[in-house]
DNA sequence: TTTT
DNA sequence: TTTT
């Protein structure tokens, strides 16, 4: 009935912007929160949670989000489940973020970007990879970034690039 | 750097309560959370969230929570991983609680508990299944308590009904 | 940049709807919150806090809510500010709900009912007071809701006891 | 039964650090949080919350938070209300924070800091302003930053610094 | 009374 | 598999 969640944390790598058989953006990215406390050997831990954004969000955090940026994320926890090609039934468990904040800007040294989205109109999508993704207030993108190509490949992550669809389906699209 | 997620929804078994070794109780149970919007197949479907309560609001949890009640959670999201007996790396994603609310009483027909328990203090532990449960706020009540009457709200109140026009503008409509 | 409210209380009172000169309903109650400690006097006390909803969920809530009823609210703390009759600028806080969950029932002891609102989409008004209150997802129920079984709970649970010990170590106590 | 609180903002001014007559540490600033719309003229508004901290986090806060800092802050909103010279009840409503971030060092062009701090444990104070400031994890402070002198003089603000002992009585000394 |  |  209530399912609301609030991250601060850095990129644990560059997003990554697909999108579904029927166009719409999707992004993933890790992000690394660092526990209030210390381990029992000392050191410091951090939680690894994993983000999904989708449609106009997806795009914009594909654009201005990149691997180390302290990010703010506020969205719901969704468990979603899928038989592997063991056919054994595996767990996923994700933030499905409605709002991100970037805490700091695309310029060195410079100020947090008082910008984020709220998730937004359906976007429909042209399907090319990085394509259409509408800068949100009209700024400048800060910079060669384009999207980075995946670097993963693990058939177990349903984000990894492998050249097959992404095995998330429109059934998962939510709002 | 921040974590905190709240949830309210529904037991799905009675909790487990557990020890470690070193007599720490830890107890488990999963929440069904609905979804705020329904499936393209038109149905409601619901997330299955994992949380653990540590010592104190371990036991206390043990020994209120049942299988079904509507129940609130705060606390963070924990990733751990573990090697399955196959040699694999397993993520288990769980929400480490530190509040815990019991929006049911144990009666059939009574009001909600006003109880629940911040994390405590350490439990050295017994071992035995629900040993020590001590109830919070001094004692089993779940009784013929009706909702209680608000403790007072005379004429502070900043809305009560006066007969005159509100004092809120057009301008302060959000959205 | 983020602001976000959740808040678990009984209404002091019913709530009221009005509308603006534009004919947008909203509707204001006072949540009263215990406070998760007694005072120095040992009493236990409360935060009465003002919320504010509108359009379609102002409706909602004010044909579904009352005095005294557990009421879970989400939103955004807003202060706003006036100048009185005496020339004084009087600030004032509140909550502007976004989502409201109605935790008890409308019948007596009746089980929560599974409802509650996202904002959604504006209301054109009548004025009439309680004019329009559809009801969410279909229907006065309320009735002999037992609370619903979970949905499916089958062998996916991970935290199904199956008599082997649990795989929480030591180190993953928090705090 | 559950009120929390989490907000990115900025603060409009250096914090304020006092002690009550007690020698307890307490903080107060103002966080300026942008609405996530315009208003009905085009312009982006913001909210003016007003934070308090106790004991420790109080002191980390006078020592390390500054005018336009991006800062989170955690904690439940409190509604206190006192007489005012005129023989009104005047309401105030505050967030009490227990965990703040400091999303900006205090070096130009330095990343984010890394710190904050849980509500910790009580400080027996001395009274004086200023002193026993304990800089959380061993650091040097940063810069000439000594707690700023008070500015505001409105005998309405129960913060304000006008000679007499501050307002806030220890009753409302949380946890 | 306000921050970028 | 991970961020600063």
């Amino acid at each position: 009935m209530l399912n609301r969640v609030i991250l601060i944390g850095r990129l644990t790598r560059d997003p990554e912007l697909r999108y579904t058989p029927a166009g719409v953006a999707v992004t993933q990215f890790t992000i690394a929160v660092d526990r209030p406390f210390t381990s029992g050997q000392g050191e410091r831990e951090a939680d690894f949670i994993p983000v999904v954004t989708w449609r106009q969000l997806a795009e914009t955090c594909a654009n201005y989000l990149r691997k180390g940026r302290l990010t703010a994320v506020e969205g719901r926890i969704q468990v979603r489940n899928y038989e592997n090609n063991e056919g054994k039934r595996v767990y996923v468990t994700e933030v499905i973020a409605d709002n991100v904040r970037f805490l700091e800007s695309n310029r060195e040294g410079g100020a947090p970007q008082e910008s984020g989205s709220y998730a937004g109109s359906n976007n429909s999508g042209g399907g090319s990879f990085g394509g259409g993704g509408n800068a949100p207030y009209g700024g400048g993108n800060g910079g060669g970034s384009k999207p980075s190509t995946p670097r993963n490949n693990n058939s177990r992550d349903p984000f990894s690039d492998d050249g097959r669809p992404i095995d998330i389906s429109e059934d998962d699209l939510p709002f």
